[in-house]
DNA sequence: GTCTATAGACGGATAGAC
DNA sequence: GTCTATCCGTCTATAGAC
């Protein structure tokens, strides 16, 4: 195998431990013994646990961006699009039900470990904000985008966190529901204004 | 110190560590140290450290029960009450900045863990439920009492994971207002029925 | 024969358990 | 206080490509 390869499958199998096991829970020898190279080869590409988060972070961020774009691509209308940013909550549900939100997740362990990465996790935040907020502009609310973003991304967070605790997907599905009746209040006051 | 002050103080400790740095990253010489005792002493209470876990969530449960019964004891409405914890967001704003919320972020980790104690946990969770539940069927929203306790309850989960993330409390205010703006409207819509 | 990718042994530090 | 396990990180050895 390439360089490039064996790297990307240890971001790769990285990228799913951190986000099954979490990011303190998961050893070098853990990741090593996914991807089936031995830990000398391991320290070859990545010479610190930190040098990977890192590398994992990247690689969700290119995801993220990757797929905010499919959906700009995709045409339609800003409520469309925000639309399909409430269904990750039901595409994603096994998994999340399971190991709770990818961002999530990391940006609070981080945030416990006062970790040095902290604020490259946030930046996930970030992504979907600024585009979420783009979105609520896009629907002529320009003044509250950034607010509405951040409701929107708080409920998404907070109905991901009592899914997993609860394993529940019913409850994610109710709730899935409400975002939606909300979103369309938001789309009918924007169409008074 | 008797027994019991010394197991306390223990407890006390673990508790206050395992919020600020998560269960994993906390060990027990970071406890021993933060009580001033020795790790002899320390394995006479305590033989491992699930014991501990189990401990520190009883005596969350613990609080969580006793401040539960004291806004029952406080009098009021159950508008009022549900208010109150609608603000515990604003009480402990300065904590959730840092760390978020004391039993979102306990059982996020527990579940990555896959840890024995992760329905003790979710336990902590389920006091918040029951009593939301109850206090939406006193308001005279029997049926849908419970939904509405878990809607709550995840508007406050999402509010306190993104505070933590972006560390702003403008934001957490908005958000409370809007809760409490939201209790109104179930208020009336049960004075409606 | 050199360079690259991989393997695996080794060491210090620290964890939990007794 | 000790014991064992495991962690991270470094080190050297080697197999194959060019």
């Amino acid at each position: 195998m390439s360089v490039r390869q064996t790297r990307d499958c240890i971001v790769e199998a990285a990228d799913d431990l951190f986000y099954r096991q979490g990011y303190t829970h998961t050893s070098f020898a853990d990741i090593a013994g996914a991807v089936q190279i031995s830990r000398g080869n391991f320290y070859y590409h990545f010479k610190t646990k930190d040098q990977i988060l890192d590398a994992v972070v990247e690689a969700r961020s290119d995801r993220t961006r990757a797929m905010l774009d499919q959906w700009q691509r995709d045409g339609g209308t800003p409520a469309e699009r925000i639309r399909s940013f409430i269904r990750i909550l039901l595409m994603n549900r096994v998994k999340i039900e399971r190991y709770g939100c990818p961002v999530g997740t990391l940006t609070t362990e981080l945030a416990k470990l006062d970790h040095a990465a902290q604020d490259e996790a946030n930046a996930l935040f970030m992504l979907f904000r600024t585009w979420l907020s783009k979105e609520f502009a896009a629907l002529g609310l320009t003044d509250e985008a950034d607010d509405l973003a951040m409701h929107l991304l708080a409920m998404s967070q907070g109905v991901a966190t009592l899914t997993n605790a609860f394993r529940d997907v019913v409850f994610t599905e109710r709730e899935v529901a409400r975002m939606e009746a909300w979103l369309e209040e938001q789309v009918a006051r924007a169409a008074r204004q």
